[in-house]
DNA sequence: AATCAAATTTGACCACTGTCAAGTATCTAT
DNA sequence: ATAGATACTTGACAGTGGTCAAATTTGATT
């Protein structure tokens, strides 16, 4: 098997958390950031970066460890530079509704209010830098192409929170699979470009109910239904191969 | 009956088409407008509001008219003045998601990158001023106050779409349809504060049904049973009294 | 006021997806 | 390597909400 950006496998919480104490080697400047070029931060130039970075603090989680919590004090942004990471949230019974899963270059936390609007926990290990809220909107004036970037990034957020609208309001198990599939595809070819087709699945058959609306169990027989349409080739439950994406594609749009 | 804030009832085409050729009183000045103190433009001073006025054009649209289309180029944003109107996405097949009822001083299009992503049509008749998008884009540069204030509502709706995606993915029938009435009695009373209880519906069933990801019959059925329950008095099927907006909002949320 | 069309409600039935349970595979720890 | 825990898959059955159809109400047109 060949080898996963993600490392939710053999992803271990003692190292991880001994590295998080270390923290980043470019704590204090931006400019080793191997996220950078899909990040909030590249419209920055060289100059604009190095003062930029002073707000930013780094640091990392290991899978499974939540990153800030839902009716928490809202103090900081979030921007994701490596691994991956879900937005969710609860109804007091504990039924769950996965609003996101982010990755490298993806930002969370400007929306809120006072408080968080989620729980943002870690599905593999992550690399975060975060910066406080007030400091960042205030920064706008001094970076406006930044505040411009970030605006746009909150639109296009925006937009695709309409699709999975359409998704979770109209479409059917199986579509809602397909679709889920063709996403994963489209955000990993930002990350890893190999063969576009190999597609990893980082997070659990539960997350991918919750943010399909559907149960385990659906989600893993429509996994089989796919198999079986010969759709799909599974290696293991986190990495699967898209023999026919644009028959998934079709499917996904309830063509 | 009392009178309705909206007329869905007895809106007559022929004679709005008239009166939108008229236009508004106010078309170049936008003082006298009677949704200012909800909308965007409140943030602006009385002198930066003349200049502002030059950028917009005002319309009205009978009940039914489409206000703009998916997937047709997306020149303008929309502010409402008065009125209701639903965005809506379709899958080639005609299913559809209604993502969101706007009313007097909300606004759309601005999160669209070349193409509109939704179709907008009015419910009722609605008053409308529209501008060119990448005027006002400009604008923000001039207008800062105003730039804050639209990425404001822009993070505000990004954060219900979120309870949107709670309510589609994992919310009962039930708990969706009182959800629905807690969220219009809240924009009722933004618009007009009589009794906060007496809730008015200007869409049809099937509006809400394709809001709520539900059928026709699944809403109307609802509706029964809540009133069956005590909950709520129906005058009309667009007219709600609830009887107990506590135990609807305890059961909104599941719990 | 009368007629027709459209919207809403109600009923009967059923399918998709959920629930509950058991079995299998995978990962982690020793 | 082995054991235990966790994650995933599969099966049997059931229920919520969908489909189809008919009745009723509401609103528009003449």
């Amino acid at each position: 098997m060949s080898i996963s950006p993600y490392s939710y496998s053999g992803s271990k919480p003692k190292a991880s958390i001994r590295l998080a104490a270390n923290s980043c080697p470019f704590n204090t400047a931006c400019e080793g950031c191997s996220s950078r070029h899909i990040s909030l931060c590249n419209v920055l130039d060289s100059n604009d970066l190095k003062s930029f970075s002073k707000l930013s603090t780094d640091f990392q989680k290991a899978a499974k460890q939540i990153i800030c919590a839902e009716d928490e004090k809202a103090e900081h942004i979030y921007n994701i530079r490596s691994g991956a990471v879900r937005l969710s949230k609860m109804l007091s019974d504990g039924r769950r509704q996965i609003t996101g899963f982010l990755f490298a270059g993806d930002f969370f936390g400007l929306s809120c209010k006072d408080k968080y609007s989620f729980t943002a926990e870690a599905i593999t290990e992550v690399k975060i830098c975060r910066f406080n809220r007030t400091k960042i909107i205030e920064s706008f004036q001094d970076y406006p192409r930044l505040g411009e970037r970030v605006f746009d990034m909150t639109r296009t957020e925006l937009n695709s929170t309409h699709d999975q609208m359409l998704l979770l309001g109209r479409k059917t198990a199986k579509e809602k699979l397909c679709s889920f599939l063709i996403i994963m595809k489209e955000k990993s070819g930002r990350i890893n470009v190999r063969d576009e087709n190999e597609v990893d699945i980082p997070m659990s058959r539960s997350d991918i109910a919750d943010y399909l609306g559907l149960t385990v169990e659906t989600v893993s027989r429509q996994f089989t239904n796919l198999h079986k349409l010969g759709l799909i080739e599974l290696d293991g439950a986190h990495r699967v191969f898209l023999k026919n994406s644009k028959a998934l594609l079709a499917l996904a749009e309830g063509e």
